[in-house]
RNA sequence: GUAGGCAUAGCUCAGCUGGUUAGAGCAUCGGAUUGUGAUUCCGAAGGCCGUGGGUUCGAGCCCCAUUGCUUACCCCA
């Protein structure tokens, strides 16, 4: 018989217990924000309708979209025909599933399903693995977990204020401290394009523009070049994005921009900037400020922050950690019409979404992680014999009835193997009662960062690992 | 989809232009020490050098193929 080397798909990860207490220590700071902003959970299936998922990524996404065959005879419908006439043919007859690819699209079709039932604005959080086809590599995996907040249903740019302030609770909340977060308007990207001259496609001016802080101007300009947008073109656009100074004196200067550039009035009223993008972007500012918000330092309006060619229409927003070179570690936005595909129209949402693998990254490579964060057993219970194991079991009942999680060793191995066993497992106390404890009914309480050892009768025991 | 890199002990890696018996650190196990770990000392065990072919008197090393992992690009969290 040939023994197999065990493995995990391409893109998967074990996550082993010490990893896995501090992920959750990152998940559970998300999810008390969440719900401290009066975010309600949502779970939807890992399995979801491949008519609900395909269409909605792009073709890319499709392609990168985790197909499940059907069950039993999946080739029962599939005729010699559809073989020759390619995948395209024969995939939706043998697979009519496929796994969520995000948070977003599940939650839209959970708002439609339930439409009737909802009290609107519906604010969710919701938290759980998605899949990728993707091709793995650093900071990418093909099961990773995304943390989304979301809100439908409302207009309102408090929406979007309270999303940089849920940022921000977050990011203070697990010690990150120099960090931007990053915002921007659709319609601000939109009124570039039309200052240029609106030559070229809108979206390969996004693309590009999106590099910028990649590739450096000269890329940006070699690739709109290459997409034919002139010269010309090219050097007003970095005349516009070149806008330095506070959040409020950028929204200014491109407003004067927009108004020499002619470009038409899109809102009414006489107060505020006559383009919308500039207008919300003042409003969310205002709202921060009127909320008492101090922290204007980590925001910055970035004109050329755009997010890929996702389907955002409103606030776009993005955080960068300054002090660890990793990708952004959260990013969202407003977008019109999110449930549309699903046949419910005008209802407009806003939301984000944290990357807890990245910001796993981050708080390892700045030495953030509390502590004691990796282990469950705060007592280990020396096993002397197999008559002390035994009746020591009362004071393991006593420990745990208490609150403490507690363990009595398994056998009665050599000392130091238990000892070992607790220092290697991060146990932080080992409790022991050989013949010389016991004939003076206490207890050996030994501390394992200190190595400090006390005599306690069990009560003192108790109110020391409980304290 | 495009282009690279890597594959040697449980883990991280050495291994010279091809040349006797393939090494180290860590981890494991045993002992010094039958009541004390992180942090002492001594010892042991551990290998089809990813797989299959080829070149050669001789291959861990060179060539071809294959599989797995990995990095960058496109795209994305």
């Amino acid at each position: 018989m040939s023994i197999q080397k065990p493995s995990i798909p391409k893109g998967t990860r074990d996550f082993g217990p010490a990893v896995v207490a501090r992920r959750n220590y990152i998940f559970g700071v998300i999810r008390r924000t969440f719900e401290l902003f009066g975010y309600a959970p949502l779970e939807t299936p890992t399995l979801e309708n491949l008519s609900v998922l395909t269409g909605k990524y792009g073709d890319e996404g499709d392609q990168l979209l985790f197909k499940v065959l059907n069950s039993g005879d999946f080739l029962k419908d599939v005729a010699p025909d559809d073989i020759a006439e390619g995948t395209r043919k024969v995939l939706p007859k043998i697979a009519e599933k496929g796994l969520r690819y995000d948070l977003t699209v599940p939650f839209a079709r959970y708002v439609v399903m339930n439409r009737g039932t909802l009290t609107f604005p519906f604010k969710r959080y919701q938290i759980q693995p998605v899949w990728r086809a993707d091709r793995p590599q650093r900071g990418r995996y093909r099961e990773f977990y995304q943390c989304d907040a979301d809100v439908v249903g409302t207009d309102s740019l408090l929406c979007e204020a309270e999303i940089v302030l849920m940022m921000c609770e977050v990011l203070n909340g697990i010690g990150l401290t120099d960090f931007t977060i990053k915002i921007n308007h659709r319609g601000v990207l939109r009124n570039i394009y039309q200052a240029l001259g609106s030559e070229g496609k809108e979206s390969d001016l996004f693309v590009a523009i999106d590099k910028l802080d990649k590739i450096g101007r000269e890329g940006v300009e070699k690739e709109l070049a290459e997409r034919g947008f002139s010269t010309q073109a090219s050097a007003y656009l970095f005349e516009l994005l070149a806008t330095s100074g506070s959040y409020g004196e950028k929204l200014e200067k491109l407003d004067a921009a927009f108004q020499k550039a002619d470009l038409p009035s899109e809102t009414e009223g006489s107060d505020g900037s006559a383009y919308k993008g500039l207008r919300d972007l003042r409003e969310v500012q205002n709202y921060l400020t009127s909320f008492g918000f101090t922290q204007f330092d980590k925001l910055e309006f970035d004109p050329t922050l755009a997010r890929g060619l996702s389907y955002y229409t409103g606030c776009i927003f993005e955080i960068k950690i300054n002090n660890v070179k990793i990708g952004s570690v959260s990013g969202g936005g407003r977008y019109d019409n999110l449930t549309g595909a699903f046949g419910l129209a005008g209802v407009s949402g806003v939301g984000f979404s944290f990357g807890v693998d990245r910001l796993y990254d981050c708080l390892e490579e700045l030495n953030l992680f509390p502590p004691n964060a990796a282990t469950t057993t705060r007592c280990l219970v020396v096993n002397f014999d197999e008559e002390a194991g035994r009746s020591v079991l009362p004071v393991l009942r006593q420990l745990r009835a208490a609150g403490i999680p507690s363990e009595l060793y398994h056998t009665p191995d050599k000392l130091v193997k238990q000892f070992k066993y607790a220092d290697q497992k991060g146990v932080p106390y080992v409790l022991l009662q050989g013949s010389e404890e016991r004939a003076q009914n206490l207890f050996k309480l030994k501390n394992m960062s200190t190595g400090h050892e006390q005599l306690l009768a069990l009560d003192d025991v108790l109110s020391k690992l409980t304290q």
